[in-house]
RNA sequence: GCGCCCGUAGCUCAGCUGGAUAGAGCGACUGACUACGAAUCAGUAGGUCGGGAGUUCGAAUCUCUCCGGGCGCACCA
């Protein structure tokens, strides 16, 4: 509602400009006044105007006021303060137009692909995978309400050398058979599913044994160092290689660690369309034509000089685009240049990346197989094969990507842009979007309560980096299962879900949605580039600037709706009836403030969707939600709504619950938060 | 050395493309349950927006510089 008034306020102020001065002006700029008594629109363009016109803003604002005269949906405008123009909403028109089932399908916007969780195989998921995942799987939301179609993929990285440490793990260090190996990851699935829970899945055993198999290389003898290394990297080149039972023990571990992942990702609600995988890449060649690509397109040149003697490389970005020349005007080396092919023939992982995104684009000129691998309620996930199913969806082709990646890989990532652009996709380019994030840490105190041992260096610290290498972090399924228990145990108090037959059932859903909810939350609300220092105390946290306190206030709502025996539709459609002149004397006033800034909120959902799209960034949402529902709850303490003897007046206050309602709803559901019916 | 990010209340963080008295949560202290359930609300205290200079009618926001912290700069993935 308010998007929609802001749009026509600045196509009115653009003709104004236009027409008066002879100005063009391609934004107008449009804020909030810090206070409802000034308005619920303003702009400062009067100051910019003033020096152009050689005139005291006060009398452009106006000259513009004046020229302004009516403007649907508005009921005035104003001078303020040294020339700030306030526009005053027409708040019975407002009301009356969100009432009005409004939103109707989004129209189609593209076709974007999201890549993110991409967790290497070979450990269980801890805190940092879980905000990449929530992150990418709520941008994908925020992506389809606004219209995009959207494939949302999991890369996989089972040729790599964390997946080679496992196996170099299971087969040297603690000399396993493959037979064994196989009956392990059997016997692993049955006891997880059994109270032993999750301590007993592969995934945390291989948690453990990857951390030991990385203490293992640093021990022992220089002579043992060295053929310790040397099996690592025989293991990941045989691995790579694929074909031997070395890689075939690879594929073993790397799909059982996989399907954990994708159980831990869907207990939070997060869902897959597509694996690819980097054994894929590698075998079906896309590297072979990517090469001929770059080649061709000059983003790769032979060096035959410096460090670099025998290698295909390429420039970085922001250095000069040409080879450098001395002082005589001879030809340098650029030895910063990134190496793509290695004088060996092999190719970097950042080569194999521009082939995997020209892929994205659809520009490889080469295709996937593809195979069914996960069922969800209602679709299917696909994974990457050498020879896949004959009917299958097509992946691919987008025209705007996002890659939730951390912000420790933005050099990399930047090298895939230039290559692109440098190949001439200009349009891609422009349309890649690496959606860096930073990363979760722990609080030394936090690591302390673990159990780690905390050297004293990092006592100090604000936070500690989480390392699989080291073992160290919090694992994704021990802090869900710690947050639903402490969940279970405040519903349990609360004896929410009753005391019948089925309140243990009810009482698990319950605690399970709100420590989603919480869970979810709190990864959302700290914006993209804030690092964040994990601590227990924080995210069970169920009180304040949380998920449980949005969700909290639907459920009061539906509480009232309940008690008053109607429902939001039937209050909504009763508003309709309301003459227009009654609704606007409920809501003027400034002790009807409150009632009105619960619809102007309500009003800007759409405003916040469209920021978090263009800014790629999920916590204005988040914020949005919590202010709204603290809006609400300020509200459901000045107004009892059920004892409202005002017919009318009580018809406005249960819409207005109603609209609160809708939007609290759909916010949560876009961040992935499910909205309780009793907590 | 080069590049990117950060520094805002005791703590954790918002502050949108520069705009009107800098906000929230937590913590501290006062209060409010016979109510549409207090996982809530009201109130109080708490900030030279890291320091300095500049641009501007106007700077937490832009530029420069310094200080402090983090992360990248492989023929690793």
């Amino acid at each position: 509602m308010v998007l929609e008034l802001e749009k026509r306020l600045g196509r009115s102020l653009r003709a104004i400009l236009k027409q008066k001065y002879d100005l063009e002006v391609a934004n107008i700029p449009l804020e909030t006044p810090p206070d409802l008594r000034l308005g619920e629109i303003a702009t400062p363009i009067a100051f910019e105007l003033a020096r152009k016109l050689r005139k005291a803003p006060k009398i452009i604002a106006q000259e513009i006021v004046t020229a302004l005269g009516e403007v649907e949906g508005f009921a005035h405008f104003e001078v303020a303060g040294a020339g700030y123009i306030n526009a005053r909403l027409d708040r019975a028109a407002a009301v009356r137009m969100m009432g009005w089932v409004q939103s109707g399908l989004p129209h189609a916007k593209g076709h974007a692909l999201v890549e993110h969780t991409s967790i290497n195989p070979n450990k269980a998921a801890h805190i940092g995978h879980l905000r990449n995942a929530i992150l990418g799987d709520t941008f994908v939301r925020l992506l389809r309400a606004a219209g995009y179609k959207v494939d949302v993929q999991n890369y996989i990285d089972n040729t790599g050398v964390q997946v080679a440490d496992v196996v170099v793990g299971f087969l040297h260090l603690e000399r396993k058979s493959p037979v064994e190996i196989r009956t392990l990851i059997a016997d692993s699935t049955k006891l997880a599913a059994g109270p032993e829970g999750y301590d007993a899945a592969i995934d945390y055993y291989c948690w453990d044994l990857y951390a030991r198999t990385s203490q293992w290389y640093e021990q022992g003898t220089a002579d043992e160092k060295a053929a310790r290394k040397k099996l690592r990297l025989d293991t990941l080149h045989l691995i790579e290689r694929g074909g031997n039972e070395t890689a075939e023990i690879a594929d073993l571990i790397s799909i059982a660690v996989l399907r954990r992942h994708l159980e831990t990702m869907l207990r939070l609600g997060i869902e897959y369309d597509f694996l690819p995988r980097e054994s894929e890449i590698l075998h079906l060649k896309f590297w072979d034509a990517a090469f001929e690509k770059l080649k061709k397109s000059g983003v790769l040149y032979f060096e035959n000089e410096g460090k670099n003697k025998g290698c295909w490389v390429m420039t970085r970005p922001g250095a000069p685009t040409q080879p450098i020349q001395d002082d005589n005007g001879l030809k340098g080396t650029d030895d910063d240049a990134k190496v793509i092919v290695r004088s060996n023939g092999t190719v970097t992982y950042v080569g194999k990346d521009i082939a995997y995104h020209l892929w994205k684009f659809g520009l490889l000129g080469r295709d996937f197989g593809y195979k069914r691998f996960f069922q969800y309620p209602d679709h299917e996930c696909w994974i990457s094969a050498e020879a896949g199913e004959k009917e299958h969806p097509h992946f691919g082709d987008a025209s705007a990507i996002y890659n939730v990646i951390d912000s420790r890989q933005s050099d990399p990532q930047a090298n895939v842009v230039q290559a692109l652009r440098g190949m001439g996709y200009a349009e891609q380019a422009d349309h890649y979007t690496h959606f860096s994030y930073e990363m979760v840490a722990l609080t030394p105190r936090c690591a302390i309560e673990l159990g780690y041992e905390v050297v004293e260096e990092d006592r100090g610290r604000a936070y500690i980096e989480v390392s699989g290498r080291k073992g160290f972090g919090v694992k994704a399924d021990d802090l869900i299962d710690k947050l639903i228990a402490a969940t279970r145990a405040e519903v349990d108090a609360r004896q929410t879900g009753g005391t019948g037959e089925n309140a243990d059932a009810e009482r698990h859903k319950i605690a399970r949605q709100i420590a989603i909810g919480a869970l979810r939350y709190f990864m959302l609300k700290y914006t993209r580039n804030s690092v964040i220092a994990f601590d227990f105390k924080d995210a069970l946290s169920f009180e304040g600037e949380t998920g449980p306190y949005i969700q909290y206030a639907v459920v009061r709502i539906r509480n009232i709706f309940r008690k008053g025996g109607t429902s939001p539709e039937a209050a909504l459609a009763e508003l309709a009836e309301l003459e227009p002149g009654r609704i606007a004397q409920f809501l003027s006033g400034e002790e009807n403030d409150d009632i009105w800034a619960l619809w102007l909120r309500a009003g800007r959902s759409s405003m916040v969707l469209e920021q978090c799209i263009s800014g790629s960034e999920p916590a204005y949402l988040a914020k949005h939600a919590f202010q709204l529902a603290q809006e609400f709850a300020n509200f459901y303490h000045r107004h009892h709504i059920l004892t409202e003897e005002d017919p009318a007046r009580k018809t406005l206050l249960l819409a207005t619950a109603a609209i609160t309602l809708r939007e609290l709803v759909a916010s949560l559901a876009l961040l992935g938060i499910e909205s309780p019916e009793a907590m």
